[in-house]
RNA sequence: GUGGGCGUAGCUCAGCUGGAUAGAGCAUCGGUUUUCUAAACCGACGGUCGGGGGUUCGAGUCCCUCCGCCCAUGCCA
């Protein structure tokens, strides 16, 4: 057996090959090779069950002719893996011993990692639709979920060989500016006179704005105006939006930069809003959108919800009524240009759960306009969330019942992590103590949010995700902490190379070892649906591995083979967590 | 009404798309340190997988049917 990144790919492969070969299978036998419980192997390959009840045949018979033909091939060498046959027809396959070391001497540093995932979406170009915050609000807890997500499947993306393009889709567009334009003439305010957090000045004059337009139809008109003129272009409204995406954008950045969200380009709304007559002509020419009720609209008859004649209609509304753009014009006019300028394989989506079916529609009719326009048609996909809950199981919110401002959480989470950072380690510097808090607060702050199903509400609680128990960011920092501490003492370099290490020994090096081969496996499994959870869970499993052994078999010890393995062991564990934490976004630290 | 998500241990969550005896952490109880960071480790306790039916060698996972919660449902994004 080669000795391949993934292992798991490489028996796969070949018993789809043996089997075509064989009688007893045909082509389109899946060997649905996977990670095993450790007490039956490495990998198993439960494929054969659901092939021989297809077949009508016995399946444990069928198993043993597969796993006959597999040792008869030559590919599985029995000095590198075992397999024997369980259960109602499983074939398992452990790895042996020295399959297991040369494969840790083989993929030994974050390059030889990258080297190994980097296959997985060669030549790819990915087009990633995120954080795409609004502009003239100050950002809240809503805007945590898409820079924590995205960030994570951007590295992710990035890591695994793809071309990635982060475009920071702004609102800088919406019906929200009209509202906004009309409360600052309204006021008198002059923008460039705000000077103490000019974001949230903002922030109130719109919330004003809005409460006004509540009962009062008239000004809820003379909003609509003031925003069909800037979209006419009126040389005073366009001054007052440029003031105001400026200082959005300037608030952001800080909140980026803290958040270590890293953006390429930044084309919002506006930058299309010359490019959606294009999206409307194409459209009605070729005969998907149609007029209904004033607007612009495209019907989905395929599809019973967007149906015309559905009892609830729903159509794709593209064009307003007041002839105004909105988001699906936008969308539409924004994945053309994705297409033809970036040339993007695919697009990425990154919202919350709620727009599904916006995104439903968005990718419905691309697909529709770009076949007909004979233009490439994109892998789209929409990356969504569940929302975050407070311990009262309701979306998450101040006591008062406000959203809460995303900067007085990262305050909060650093404040909090300096004050366990003291209480665990008062004798280490009070500057040295910030940073370790801003890792350790930020870290936790993502990982909760990662940790879980995404596509799943959470329960948002500070002891939980500060803890250093449980699947949690300090307790995988701390891991990797006590890695660095072994070598400090020893004054050796972890990442410099290791001779004269004697064979693995114990069963805690052995599960240790087995579960850092199954890296791969866990990148797989994650980049399959973008759920970082899954890698989540991995690193959580590799760093309790860790911990068992770091427990049972001490590595300073005098015999110079057991010694080298061993610290060869926690080199590996090491560059295996610090790879995944960047992955996740989360800065690994040398002591904590 | 329709569509989406969900219901797994007292609590918070996994469960790799139908596989082997349903797993973690917290909490509770008990144990481990002259040893490299005990911020750790080991063990015990804890389950009619919302209820009921079905499909089959096999179901937390698929189908049907109820019960309950969240979200979306024509011009906000």
């Amino acid at each position: 057996m080669e000795l391949h990144f993934n292992p798991g790919t490489v028996i796969e492969v070949a018993l789809r090959q043996i089997a075509a070969m064989n009688n007893a299978f045909s082509e389109d036998f899946e060997p649905e090779v996977r990670p095993a419980d450790p007490k039956f192997g490495d990998f198993q390959a439960n494929g054969v069950l659901g092939f021989a009840k297809s077949k009508g045949a016995n399946p444990r018979a069928l198993a043993q002719q597969l796993l006959e033909a597999a040792q008869e091939s030559g590919q599985f060498d029995p000095a590198r893996v075992e397999l024997s046959l369980a259960g109602p027809g499983f074939i398992n396959f452990k790895c042996t011993p020295r399959y297991l070391w040369d494969w840790l001497n083989r993929y030994a540093d974050a390059s030889d990692f990258q080297t190994g995932a980097g296959k997985l979406q060669a030549g790819r170009k990915v087009v990633i639709d995120y954080p795409s915050a609004n502009t003239a609000k100050q950002a809240h807890i809503g805007h945590l979920r898409p820079m924590v997500i995205g960030e994570a499947i951007a590295r992710l993306l990035d890591f695994c060989g793809a071309e990635t393009l982060r475009d920071n889709h702004i609102g800088d567009w919406g019906t929200n500016f009209g509202t906004l334009i009309m409360q600052i003439k309204r006021e008198g305010i002059d923008l460039n006179q705000l000077v103490t957090d000019p974001l949230a000045q903002l922030d109130q004059l719109y919330k004003d704005g809005s409460a006004l337009e509540k009962d009062a139809p008239e000004i809820r008109d003379q909003s609509r105006a003031e925003l069909l003129k800037l979209q006419e272009g009126d040389p005073e409204n366009t001054a007052l939006w440029e003031r105001i995406v400026d200082i959005s954008k300037a608030a952001f950045e800080t909140l980026y930069q803290q958040m270590g969200v890293r953006i390429d380009v930044t084309l919002g709304e506006s930058f299309y809003r010359d490019k959606v007559e294009r999206v409307y002509r194409e459209l009605t020419e070729d005969g998907f959108a149609e007029s209904s009720e004033g607007a612009l609209v495209v019907w989905h008859d395929d599809v019973k919800k967007f149906a015309r004649d559905n009892e609830r209609p729903y159509p794709f509304n593209i064009r307003k009524k007041d002839g105004a753009s909105n988001y699906a014009s936008t969308d539409l006019a924004t994945i053309l240009y994705r297409v033809e300028h970036y040339k993007a394989d695919e697009v990425v989506y990154l919202t919350d759960a709620r727009q599904q079916d916006h995104f439903q529609q968005l990718f419905l009719t691309t697909q529709k306009w770009f076949a007909a326009r004979k233009y490439p048609i994109p892998d789209t996909r929409h990356v969504w969330w569940g929302t975050i809950l407070g311990k009262d199981k309701k979306p998450f919110k101040t006591k008062s019942g406000e959203s809460i401002k995303l900067q007085a959480l990262l305050d909060e989470a650093c404040e909090r992590a300096f004050t366990v950072v003291t209480e665990k380690n008062p004798e280490l510097p009070e500057s040295e103590r910030r940073t370790i808090a801003e890792s350790v607060g930020i870290g936790a702050l993502k990982y909760a949010d990662l940790s879980s199903n995404r596509t799943q509400d959470y329960v948002f609680d500070w002891d939980r995700m500060l803890s250093f128990e449980g699947n949690t960011a300090p307790y995988l920092l701390y891991a990797v902490a006590r890695i660095n501490s072994i070598f400090r003492k020893a004054e050796l370099d972890p990442e410099a190379p290791l001779e004269g290490a004697s064979l693995l020994e114990t069963d805690t090096e052995f599960a240790l070892a087995r579960k850092l081969i199954s890296l791969p496996s866990a990148l797989n499994l994650t980049l399959n649906d973008l759920r970082p959870h899954v890698l989540c869970t991995y690193l959580y499993e590799l760093a309790g591995a860790y911990s068992t052994f770091y427990n049972a078999d001490k590595v300073m010890v005098d015999d110079p083979g057991t010694r080298t393995r061993r610290l060869l062991l926690c080199a590996r564990t090491r560059t295996v967590l610090i790879t995944g934490l960047k992955l996740l976004g989360i800065q690994p630290l040398e002591r904590m």
